[in-house]
RNA sequence: CGGGGUGUGGCUCAGUCCGGCUAGAGCACGCGGUUCGGGACCGCGAGAUCGAGGGUUCAAAUCCCUCCGCCCCGACCA
């Protein structure tokens, strides 16, 4: 256990997000460079952030399966975009068995090549359609550059894969799993994303088109959080996935993916981690309340720990752990739950017991501001309340945070100078030289086309030419 | 992959330029005691083939050669 405090976020951002993960031991980095382990704690968030979206997935019609980690190297090769995307990054097996293989395979990096291989076998009939199956699991990608979360060789994630007999269903479909996950961003982590379209070249590699939803982090940056692909026929012409249709007419399916992963963690540490370390939303926190008994001698211990039963007992619907270790002071653990985000902390002492109440600390809202104290009857009513007031609060924070960041620049300059530090909202004509000019001058990219909010006629902010649409610009992860 | 930096107990580093006793410190860890409502303190203790290999030397963490890892900055990406 350390000690020492954090760096703050404004002097050295990745010193202080390395540290965080490090110390409130969520994640570490794995004897593979470019490799994490992600440790009980980051694992028991994770779980939690899958639960929230499997559930959705559930609901909205979708099974899980599982398909193989190797793909046969001529799977990728068949779509031109894929490969060309894909290749570089690719982590590709040789040798099996102690024997050079006939045909090398390569550790997915997602899956469609492999799933769409699959749909073409199950798929016959538009009665077999629509097709909705998500898989859970880990890919690989040989990145060069890797950051905790952020980027690592291998990432766990879902990968949802559906087929369709119509172009209009799979837009549906691809639009319905953008807004699960703005729903999933927003109502679980607190997260307030601006759900969008992606520009041709930031477009996934294969898709006919890509939404994303765009985080901003605690230093500006944008985050991809998460992104839905509508496939087109691209790669159900490269796998035959074809069907026939009420008029014995043979055609080709229509496809989506859409994916999110552990990347999402980082976006929850940087959107809510403050000097103190992690914040969590309640409704994802793998520990939700902490209690912390206080007492000076075995017989103030006496009287608390009877009591802090008591209350452990009258919050069983809470996720809550009671830190009744005796070699470390109360201050100590204080700030070691802060460092955690742990969004509620019930402190019970020898007071306390004596009046019948106990001090409730939340971790949004720092020192004695965020401190009361309350009866213990009823208490089980107070802190429900209390955790949805947290998770309200940290969203508001976060969208006020995010709106403030933003800005619509009246001319290039100005866009120049607002993506140094935060967002800039302004018109774009759609050509991709527009967009590389803004990349090459500022280091910023477009994130995204907005759906909302992202219409109306103007001018483009690079070229001056008619615009019809907007976009946003900023540097990202 | 290019440019820069760095490797010394688990972590952060000193020592390296100018070779020389048993390689030090702080934090973390173990034991004992006093503490305990915002990161306690004292005492004792355990823990290192100084990134790896080779060379020079009576003697190498220190000088020379080769290799490797990691970090930062750039080109590619969820």
């Amino acid at each position: 256990m350390t000690e020492e405090k954090l760096p703050l976020r404004s002097e050295n951002y990745s010193e202080w997000y390395n540290q965080v993960i490090q110390r409130t031991e969520m994640a570490d980095y794995a004897p593979v460079r470019g490799c994490m382990v992600v440790r009980p704690y980051g694992w028991a968030l994770w779980e939690n952030i899958q639960q929230a979206l499997d559930k959705r997935f559930k609901a909205t019609g979708h099974q899980n399966a599982a398909f193989p980690l190797f793909i046969p190297m001529s799977f990728l090769e068949k779509e031109k975009e894929h490969v060309e995307g894909f290749s570089p990054e690719l982590a590709v097996v040789t040798i099996g068995g102690g024997e050079k293989l006939e045909e090398p395979l390569v550790v997915r990096p997602t899956s469609e090549t492999v799933i769409g291989y699959m749909y073409s076998k199950w798929i016959k009939s538009y009665r077999d359609l629509p097709v909705l199956i998500n898989q859970w699991g880990n890919v690989v990608r040989w990145e060069l550059r890797t950051r905790l979360f952020l980027r690592t060789l291998e990432f766990y994630w879902q990968e949802g894969h559906t087929a369709h007999a119509t172009e209009q269903e799979a837009e549906e479909e691809t639009r319905r799993m953008l807004d699960v996950y703005t729903d999933f961003a927003v109502n679980e982590a607190a997260v307030p994303v601006i759900p969008g379209m992606k520009s041709a070249t930031e477009k996934f590699a294969g898709a006919a088109r890509s939404y994303t939803i765009e985080a901003m982090m605690g230093d500006t940056k944008a985050l991809q959080s998460g992104t839905s692909h509508n496939l087109g026929q691209n790669f159900a012409r490269a796998f035959d996935i074809q069907y026939l249709d009420q008029n014995n007419a043979l055609q080709y399916c229509w496809t989506t993916s859409w994916g999110l992963s552990t990347r999402f963690i980082g976006a929850i540490i940087m959107t809510h981690g403050d000097d103190q370390g992690l914040k969590l939303p309640p409704r994802l926190a793998p520990i939700q309340v902490v209690i912390v008994p206080i007492y000076k001698n075995d017989e103030e211990r006496g009287k608390v720990i009877p009591v802090v039963e008591k209350v452990q007992q009258m919050l069983t619907e809470f996720r809550l752990k009671v830190d009744d270790r005796t070699e470390v002071t109360p201050g100590f653990k204080f700030n070691h739950w802060e460092m955690r985000g742990v969004p509620l902390r019930i402190e019970i002492g020898p007071k306390d017991v004596e009046k019948g109440s106990v001090a409730l600390a939340r971790r949004d809202i720092p020192g004695r501001d965020g401190k009361q104290f309350v009866s213990q009857e009823g208490l089980a009513a107070v802190v429900s309340n209390l955790l949805k007031d947290i998770q309200a609060a940290m969203l508001e924070k976060a969208r006020a945070f995010r709106d403030a960041n933003i800005h619509e620049p009246k001319d290039y300059a100005e866009l120049n100078t607002i993506v140094q530090n935060g967002w800039a909202l302004a018109h774009w004509c759609g050509s991709v030289d527009c967009e590389a000019r803004v990349k090459e001058d500022t280091k910023a990219t477009i994130r995204c086309i907005p759906l909302e909010n992202g219409q109306g006629k103007g001018k483009c902010i690079v070229c001056g030419q008619p615009a019809e649409q907007k976009a946003y610009f900023a540097k990202s992860y």
